[in-house]
Order: structure tokens, then sequence, then C-alpha cells
RNA sequence: GGCCCGUUCGUCUAUCGGUUAGGACACAAGAUUUUCAUUCUUGAAAGACGAGUUCGACUCUCGUACGGGCUACCA
């Protein structure tokens, strides 16, 4: 069973935009294969043709290219273990299916939705299984010639897994260690669907993992449950001895409240819950994404890497290759871990600072140019190299540091009149003459030079910088004063300083 | 209801029988600074509860409580 080739898969189905609890899952699978040098399949879970959304797919897809997340095969990148959408496996699945019922592992039921219905409605807990299924309407209570006359009438039917009762099913799993239930509460499945002709979920799972010899089985809590019928599928297969290993990751939970993380959530506290944005094509609602909320995607992979594993040490900034080296299985938490959306920010706060300058000046750029303003990137990169430690945000950036751009309009009152005393205006026409006078406008000069002139007036430094700043922000922030006044260049400091001597008098 | 899984600061977590229970986010205070922010320092903050096992339990066992998941011809 172990040393096989690491093969592991993400298999979503396209019912929607990524869930990011979906992208957690993604990524520790990723994780675990490249760092046992194995294969990262992309299959496409499509066999509810009710639940079918258009864009799903390509919405996955263009998803992990911009996590970074990149697949070995399956949908749209090959490989030998194909088709990877399972509604092109159609035939595939009926030989497995007809395997179990030749075996007498699985049989035919005739049970209509309806009629299933009503059953629960009569009898409570209703479950189709071996206490209840010689009462209802399949091919183990009928007699074969009625069955087969259903059939070549053309009946529909589904194709039930029958679950011997009483027996101990274990499933080992890697973060839980063994699972054990009693078959008896399992009920007779249905593997095989009239409705759209195409497997469930638990038939197609198998014979896939099977057929493309993954190794390990890395998904969330919410299959649990159902292991042990997966491992009983195996075992009614005759595969046990390559099944694959199992580890059930814990759920990604409310940031408040009880519950899963849901989309709501994100609504209403402010923070995405999908990678990208979606518009659901059917109603035209809109939801927000990661990229599109100005996060940088390692920041969004580092966070969520660190939600319900941790490397052991007090190590949190981490890269991609970082992790791959460091993820454990065996170190991942049981219990669900609360999506902190504050921390996440503070991770993006934190790889913005990581980044090059030139790098996040490039992502500024368009920001800056849609209001309106037209700035060389060389400028734009010692902007940015000055105000980025500020920031959770790229686009924040311009609130921090508009000032650059755009002279001030009107000059904050409180500031003011904090900072703009009776002699303000005399002294800032002395400090207009000193910089006026200067050929050298480099930022040591200006700075040289003022703090002479402060010196020889008896000036505090403080009056001076307060007032400067007020002149040329509008406001009490931003960096050291001759780092504003440099960047500005000589003319317009000297129009903003003239314009504040006028303006506040 | 039944079954399964879980439970350490507000949150994410370290600890794998012996620790002053550590770190990070958030929060608070202080320091530095030409303002604001950053940064730095400090602080407050936790083993759900009850039994057992043991020389010794956050760590093992059982029970209780609480939380989560599953219980479809959805995945």
């Amino acid at each position: 069973m172990n040393n096989r080739r690491v093969r592991v898969r993400f298999a979503p189905s396209p019912t929607g935009p990524l869930h990011i609890g979906g992208v957690r899952t993604a990524l520790y699978n990723y994780l675990f294969a490249k760092q046992h040098g194995g294969d990262f399949i992309f299959r496409l879970e499509d066999t509810d043709s009710n639940r079918f959304v258009e864009g799903a797919e390509e919405y996955i897809l263009e998803s992990f290219r911009w996590l970074g997340i990149k697949f070995d095969e399956g949908v749209s990148f090959g490989g030998e273990y194909g088709p990877y959408r399972q509604s092109e496996r159609r035939e595939i699945y009926k030989k497995y299916v007809k395997i179990l019922l030749d075996s007498g592992k699985a049989y035919i039921a005739f049970d209509t939705p309806e009629e299933l219905d009503k059953k629960r409605a009569e009898i409570e807990n209703f479950q189709y299984d071996a206490s209840t299924r010689m009462m209802m309407r399949n091919s183990l209570s009928m007699p074969a010639e009625e069955v087969q006359q259903l059939i070549d009438g053309g009946h529909k039917y589904v194709v039930r897994f029958k679950i011997e009762p009483g027996e101990k099913v274990v499933v080992n799993d890697i973060i839980r260690g063994a699972v054990t239930i009693d078959s008896s509460i399992l009920d007779d499945k249905v593997l095989y669907k009239s409705a759209d002709e195409l497997p469930t979920y638990h038939l197609a799972n198998i014979v896939d993992d099977h057929l493309m010899e993954v190794s390990h089985v890395i998904r969330g809590e919410e299959w649990l449950p159902s292991a042990p019928l997966h491992v009983l599928l195996y075992r009614a297969f005759g595969w046990e001895d390559t099944m694959p290993a199992f580890a059930h990751l814990s759920l990604l939970l409310k940031p408040e409240g009880n519950g899963k993380l849901s989309k709501r959530d994100g609504d209403r506290l402010g923070f995405p819950v999908f990678p990208l944005e979606w518009k659901d094509p059917a109603t035209g609602a809109i939801s927000s994404g990661y990229r599109e909320a100005d996060y940088l995607p390692e920041a969004v992979i580092n966070f969520l890497a660190l939600l319900g594993w941790n490397p052991g040490d007090d190590v949190e900034l981490m890269s991609l290759d970082e992790l791959v080296q460091k993820f454990d299985l065996s170190h991942c938490s049981k219990a669900g871990a609360r999506f902190d959306y504050k921390k996440m920010m503070w991770f993006n706060h934190e790889y913005i600072i990581k980044k090059d300058d030139a790098e996040i000046a490039a992502l500024f750029a368009p920001v800056v140019e849609s209001h309106g303003v037209s700035v060389d990137m060389a400028t734009l990169t010692k902007i940015v190299s000055l105000m980025k430690g500020r920031v959770n945000f790229v686009h924040e950036l311009w609130e921090a540091s508009s000032f650059y751009f755009v002279a001030p309009e009107a000059y904050d009152e409180k500031t003011a009149k904090k900072r703009w005393k009776e002699d303000s205006a005399t002294k800032m026409g002395e400090l207009a003459a000193v910089l006026e006078a200067l050929d050298d406008f480099s930022i040591e000069n200006q700075e040289a030079r003022v703090k002479e002139w402060i010196e020889s007036k008896g000036y505090s430094l403080g009056e001076i910088m307060n007032a400067f700043r007020l002149a040329l922000v509008g406001e009490g922030k931003g960096p050291q004063m001759f780092d504003i006044s440099g960047i500005l260049g000589k003319e317009e400091t000297l129009a903003r300083l003239r314009r504040a001597i006028e303006v506040l008098g």
C-alpha cells in the first residue's frame, strides 16, 4: 500500500465559485504532493447535472492560476489517466457498476424519489438498509422475471450498494487515527442515479481514485462520515490493498457565532470568501474575491496554510516553497478553525513590505492613474518605499500618499489651529527663501541648510517642521518632511508654501 | 433524533506525562520620532467540567457539557 508514488487530487464540482475552504484543501494537497515529489491532479466531479453552473470550471482554473498553485495533470492539463471530467467517464462507471451487480454487492432498486419521500414521511428515521430493503421494490425483494420485465419495459432504476450490517469498519485517518463505525448505521447508498444516468459521488470517487492511482485522499471533514462507506466500496471491488490513505481536514468556521464559514459571513463582515470575484450567471449577483479586494496571492496562501496547520515552530511568514518543505499532515489540527480575517489583513501588510518597491509600485500605478494622475515609475517607486509600511492594501497607498500627487485644496482645521501660529506665515516666508536659494535640492542638502537656518535663528525644529508639513500636506501626516519636499521638487514645494502663507495668513 | 469528529489566551496555535503553559493577530500602556503611521518595549489574556490512571496530567481513560459535521437518485 505504501511506497507508491504519491498522487493526490483536488476534485471540485463545478457548482459555482470555489469556496476559500476548498482553496485550503487544494493547497494542502498541493503541498503534500510537491513535498513528496508526487503528482497533483485536477479532476472535475460534474456528476450532478442539476447543479452544473456555467463558467465554474474556468473560474476554478483561473483561481489556481492567480494563486500560483499548479496542477500536474487533469482537466486542461492532460495526463495518462483521463478523461478527468467525470461526465466523460460514463462508460467506465457503467462497467464497474456491472461488476458490483454481478457479484451481488449491489442491487437494482425501482423506488421512485416520490415513493421514498412517502416512506420517509410514514416511518420515522426511515433508512434504506438491511432492515428495510425487503419491503421496498428492488431486485432483492422481487422475482428475477419481474425485475427483468421492468428493466425491459424501460422503467427507471437506481443501483444501490448492499451494505452487510453488523460489521465494524475502521478508517485509518492520518490526522485523526482510527475511526470505527458499525456498518449497521450505513444505508444502502445509491451508486448510480436514474435521473441523469450518472454515478453518485461515492461510486465515481472510488473508481476514479483507483484508476488514477491516487495514493492519498486529503479532503474536508464533511466526508468523514462517508469514509467507511468508501472503505467498504474498495473492499467490494477487491481494491483494499491499494486503497488510498485518508486525511480529513477540519473545517473553516465563521469568524464569530456558530457554524461553518459561509458567503454571508463575508458579506456581513466585509471580507471575501472566494478567491476571485464571481458573478452568478443566474441572478447576476456579484460576490467579492480576494484578488479584486487587493490581496496578494502569497498572503492568501500563507494565511490559509496556517489555518489548521502549523510548522511546529514560531515561524509564520513562509513562501510557497517553504511551505512545501515544512508541511506535515500529522501536524494538522483536528478542531475547526475560525476564519480570522484581521490576521489575514496582517499577512497582506507583511507581504506588501516584503515585496520589492518596484513591484508594489507597478500594482499601485493603475490606482494612481484612476485618480487622473500620471507619474513616472521611478518617483512612484520612491513614494512606495516611503509609504508601504503603513498600509494593509495597495489601494490604501492612495489615501496615505495622495498629497504627493495633488496639492492640498484645504487645510485640516484642527491641525492648522495647533500647528499654524501667529508668526508661521513669516517663518514660512523665510523658509521659502532659504529653499529657493538652494541649487542642490537633494533631501540631504535641504535638511542640512534648513537646519542650519533654524539653528541660526534660534527657532525650534518642531514649529518650523509642523507648519511646513501643514503647508505641503494639508494635514499632520506623512513621512519626514524632506522626503516629501524632495519628491515634490523645488517648484512645487515653493508653490505650496506660498499658497499656505496666502490662505492661512 | 441517530452516528461520527472535536474542545489550550477574544482568534490562529506550540506543548506529544514533569514548562514561570510559549508565539502570532487583535487589544491596552509606555518609549522613540519634525506630524501621522511605522518601529520598539511592556501588559492583560488560556488548558470546558467531573471522575479515574499515575510519584506527577493540558497531555492517557471514562463520563458530562458545549461546538462542529453527516444523516439526498448533492458533492
